[in-house]
DNA sequence: CATCTCAGTTGACCTAGGTCATTTTTCAAA
DNA sequence: TTTGAAAAATGACCTAGGTCAACTGAGATG
């Protein structure tokens, strides 16, 4: 199985495509790998790509003006990842994009993106399911952060990522959760969450 | 001018279609108004429609165990809203849609929608880009919350939605930014904010 | 005009989570 | 196998924001 069977099945799973479309679509991505702890976008940088995950793992963070990291997404393998508002707008964007291990990923610019768009209007169908999907867990999301505690949003996280935990640090699960190490800690002690 | 001005406006902003499309896309859309503080969806009700907002005002809230409301997303005119998580999955969904004024608003259903796609498939790019731009505003948010304080929160949405705050109690910002009413009216004692 | 309800204010006190510095543990690289 | 750096734990203290109840005030309803 090569790296673009994960990304075929995603597709296929959403919508159906002939081979011939499949393959444009293919033809038309760029395959990259990262090392741990690469940058794959920093900060102020224009976010050109959709970027779908083959292997590893990959989180999109930002700094605030305290100089604090703060997690927004953490993408495992297939899923696609990006600095959405600067892709969307093509204007510089906060977030920087990092792989957390070892990573295999397939990116599509968004020039490509709108070839592809124009050729087979049919993926548009695929990206708009896509982004109903994450704009859903992203609504979820501030919903958990205005009704629950942390131990709570914790415990929601583990239930939902239970593969992903395991290539993370405490710290950056605090970050993701919103709370800082060092609370983390505490809140954790003498609890079995993992 | 109509009631379906606002909407091929908003329409026309994001892609190019004929009149017949456009003819089209208005036939399936179902009018409806609601009077201040009227329900338009109920917690554990599956979001059947798209709902587009031509006159007054729409919030989307839920219920956290406590028995607290907390805010989601706040919609004037010329925008749409839904209980997304529920619309795109067709399960019951935990959000609340109340008119904050007399509403008058165009009802896209699931199924109406699947037609318009199905028919003509260049609409899936206006609802790709749409859910593309509330996703990103969604993104902002969980920064926002995850790195600004109350008051910071507040000046941002003031700025955001300027014409939205007089139609707005001290308890709906409050609740939008995620504060409790009394800790909102002393946070603003003695600045000048709106 | 009276009253009722609900938004907003305020006082007194509380707590979830933050800060910062120090120590301990883990784990990758040489 | 050692070592060095980063992750995690922890102590002492701090603060943003919450809680709850009492009070004020203004617009709706009779």
């Amino acid at each position: 199985m090569d790296n673009y069977n994960l990304l075929q099945e995603n597709i296929r799973k959403r919508i159906e495509v002939t081979e011939d479309e499949m393959s444009y679509f293919i033809f038309l991505l760029q395959q990259k790998k990262y090392s741990r702890k690469e940058l794959i976008l920093r900060e102020s940088e224009i976010s050109h790509n959709f970027t779908f995950i083959v292997s590893g793992c990959v989180k999109s963070y930002l700094i605030d003006n305290k100089g604090e990291e703060h997690i927004l997404t953490i993408a495992p393998s297939d899923w696609w990842i990006t600095d959405i508002n600067s892709f969307v707008s093509g204007t510089p964007g906060n977030l920087f994009l990092e792989a957390l291990e070892p990573t295999t990923a397939l990116l599509l610019s968004r020039e490509k993106q709108e070839l592809l768009l124009a050729k087979i209007p049919k993926f548009e169908k695929y990206f708009r399911i896509l982004t109903e999907k994450a704009f859903a867990v992203s609504q979820q999301r501030i919903i958990d952060y205005m009704s629950l505690t942390a131990l709570e949003r914790l415990e929601k996280f583990v239930a939902s990522y239970p593969s992903v935990i395991s290539s993370l640090t405490q710290q950056q699960i605090a970050s993701y959760i919103g709370v800082t190490p060092s609370f983390f800690s505490r809140m954790i002690k003498g609890k079995k969450i993992f």
